[in-house]
DNA sequence: GATTTAACGGGACTGGAGTTCCGTTACGTC
DNA sequence: GACGTAACGGAACTCCAGTCCCGTTAAATC
């Protein structure tokens, strides 16, 4: 279909990287201050000291710029916790997601990034992929748990992890109740309730 | 602030009423079609045979007129199974969430308002209050478990109702993963478990 | 370090979303 | 059924997000 390569790919060193870099920046900032519908690319250009045109030649919409965020935050994978128990683990791993969404930027800038996933296929594709990244960091913690025999053989670990976020980002997104540690630690404490019952054994 | 009342509450009778209907209908099917991004009140004015001015007026933005739309949807109460077991009616409910999800033009429509709900204020509280009625309509459920002594006194019904539809909407939202009726009953049975265990006892 | 051209950047241009103005219609009230 | 005015609707207007054109800069390759 295209010819012609995507801008970028062809030199992406020195001064191609620093544009996107200060770019995905100053888009990060304003995401988590405005949101997504009030992205403005000539605004974002503005902020970034970057051409106008060369903000619409690279990322021609706000959901690319959204999907090229999203990326670059998949590529910077933080390390799961190994408390020796699944309940401790998930625990953990359940209060990370909350300390990240209730913060004041981290917490807006995520909403940001749905809502540009819902109107962009690219964003949607990049934000899949991320929170595939994301479970996949922390689908160990279940393996080992299958192995120390705290849970069924044959359980999915990323259906256990996914079940820990889901009651949060259901809490952030459809009811819009605020978030503390103890539903953090009540998110943990069901998703191992519903692995030792053998929910999400055999799937797929 | 505003001296003069919102438009449409004075006369709320016969045309206003009609212009209201017909803005919602094809408001509905245009979010459904195109998403929120993509919401363009002068076609919808086109569409419903109502004067642009007019839509402008009532719905200044279009996430009032996702607010709207959310406001009317959240009247038109369905209501709750009763098959006699929280396990029964729980997966009654979550496939009923899978299969209004999954549907071609309902699924578009939900992705949309939550897409709105982000992007505005007012889409925000009407959607948080949507959730808060649906669950209402749901948490009996619980507390009829609660009075046959299935699960224990004192467990929340609406984290319950939430814990179900939550790894669904997470699938929808987060990683993109298609739904089937074995995550609803897997959905179920996660929350059943949860309940059974005390995870929602005592809260609030 | 010379050459090629990918990528950047300023400035002019354009199309359509959103606003304003004002005449028309019909809802609510007596 | 007559009146006052809330609400509707057409048309002209404004403004700026997004595009286009073309000259400039610097990354990649030899």
């Amino acid at each position: 279909m295209t010819s012609t390569p995507a801008p970028g790919t062809t030199r992406p060193g020195g001064r191609t990287a620093r544009v996107r870099e200060a770019v995905l920046r100053v888009a990060g900032d304003a995401l988590a201050e405005d949101g997504f519908d009030a992205l403005d690319l000539a605004e974002i250009a503005r902020r970034a000291g970057v051409g106008k045109t060369t903000v619409y030649r690279r990322w021609n919409a706000p959901g690319a710029l959204a999907a090229d965020l999203l990326a670059d935050m998949a590529e910077q994978s933080l390390p799961r916790s190994d408390t020796g128990s699944l309940h401790g683990d998930l625990t953990e791993n359940a209060r990370l997601v909350v300390k990240t969404l209730t913060d004041e930027r981290q917490g807006r800038l995520f909403k940001a990034l749905i809502a540009a996933s819902l109107c962009n296929a690219q964003a949607a594709e990049a934000l899949h992929r991320f929170y595939e990244v994301r479970i996949g960091e922390w689908a160990g913690c279940v393996t080992d748990a299958v192995a120390r025999g705290e849970i069924p053989a044959g359980t999915d670990p990323r259906a256990v992890v996914a079940a820990v976020s889901a009651p949060l980002y259901y809490a952030l997104l459809n009811t819009g109740a605020a978030l503390n540690a103890d539903d953090a630690d009540r998110a943990a404490a069901a998703a191992v309730a519903g692995a030792r019952a053998g929910v999400w054994v055999g799937e797929g």
